[in-house]
DNA sequence: ATTTCTGCAAAACCTTTGCAAGCCG
DNA sequence: CGGCTTGCAAAGGTTTTGCAGAAAT
C-alpha cells in the first residue's frame, strides 16, 4: 500500500485552511467509523483507544473545527441551558444557525404533510418538533 | 376580592399530586406571564423579585416538576451534552420522550410537505430539524 | 404526625480557556 | 522561523444532590 489514503483529509484540511495533525487526522478517520449520535466524551473514548494521549479538550476543539467547517453537524443546535416553551398555540420553531436565537412559527406556515400516530417498530407519536434551521436576517447582515 | 383566584392552581397541584407551596406558586404565575424560551435562570430573575429569598434548585426541581406534568414543556428534548450526526444522508430523527433515545428516520418516512427557502421576515432556511416525539416501544413496555 | 418541599452548600457534569511546549507549513 | 495545535490544569457554566429545617396535608 503506497497509495496516499490520507489524501482525502489532507484535502479538506487544505479547504478548510486547518493543519494536517496526527490527532486531527485520527479523531476524524474514527468519526467517520462511528455511527449514531454519540456524544464528545464517546467521541474521546474511542479516539484514545488509538491515540492515548489525546486530551478531550482537543477533541472538543476538533469537533468544533469539523462543525464549523460543516464536515459533521450537530444533531440538534443547543442553547447553553434547558428551555421551556411559553407559547400554548400548537407551533414549531425557526432557529438560527449563527445566533442561535429560537423564533416561533405557526403550523400552517410551515405546511407539514401527513402524521402519523405510529411509527413502524412501535414508536408512538405524540408531536412532531420541527426546527428550521437558518440563518436570520440579522445574522446575514452583520457578523454577529 | 374575596373570590379565591388560585383556584386553577390548585387544582392543577392537586391533579398531579404536589403540594401547593407559596414558591410553586408564584413560579407557576411568573412563568405563565412569561414569553420566548426562557431559561431557568431567566425564569429565577424573574421570581426572584416577588420572592427574593427563593433558591435557584427550587426553580430547576419545579420546572422539572411542571415538566413532568406536562404543564410545561422543553423546547427540544437536551441530551446532556452535545451530540454530533454521523448518518450522512438526509433524514430526520425519532426522540423517545421518556428514555430520550434518538434514531434516525428516512426523510420519505415522515412525508414532509412543501419546503421554503425563505421566510417571511428574511430567514434564509438551510434545513428542517424535525423531531419525532413520543415514546419508543422499548418504554412503553417498560418504566426505563 | 407524615410527607413533601425549601434553601443552602457541595458536588457533578459538560465545556471552555490560558498557557507553555511541540508540531506544521 | 511563525503560526497553529496540543495537553494539562484550572475555570466557567449548568444542573443535580444531600440534608436539616420549614411548610403543607
Amino acid at each position: 500500500m503506497l497509495v496516499n489514503e490520507t489524501k482525502p483529509f489532507r484535502e479538506l484540511c487544505r479547504e478548510n485552511g486547518i493543519a494536517v495533525t496526527h490527532q486531527r487526522q485520527v479523531l476524524y478517520e474514527t468519526m467517520k467509523t462511528m455511527h449514531g449520535h454519540p456524544s464528545p466524551e464517546e467521541v474521546y473514548a474511542r479516539v484514545k483507544k488509538k491515540v492515548p494521549a489525546i486530551s478531550l479538550a482537543t477533541v472538543y476543539k476538533n469537533i468544533h473545527i469539523f462543525v464549523e467547517s460543516g464536515v459533521f453537524r450537530e444533531v440538534s443546535l443547543h442553547h447553553g441551558s434547558v428551555r421551556v416553551e411559553m407559547n400554548g398555540e400548537p407551533h414549531h420553531h425557526v432557529v438560527c444557525s449563527k445566533c442561535r436565537k429560537i423564533t416561533d412559527i405557526g403550523e400552517k406556515e410551515l405546511g407539514l404533510g401527513a402524521k402519523r400516530s405510529r411509527l413502524p417498530g412501535g414508536f408512538l407519536v405524540e408531536r412532531y418538533a420541527v426546527d428550521v434551521i437558518g440563518v436570520c436576517a440579522k445574522c446575514q447582515k452583520s457578523d454577529c
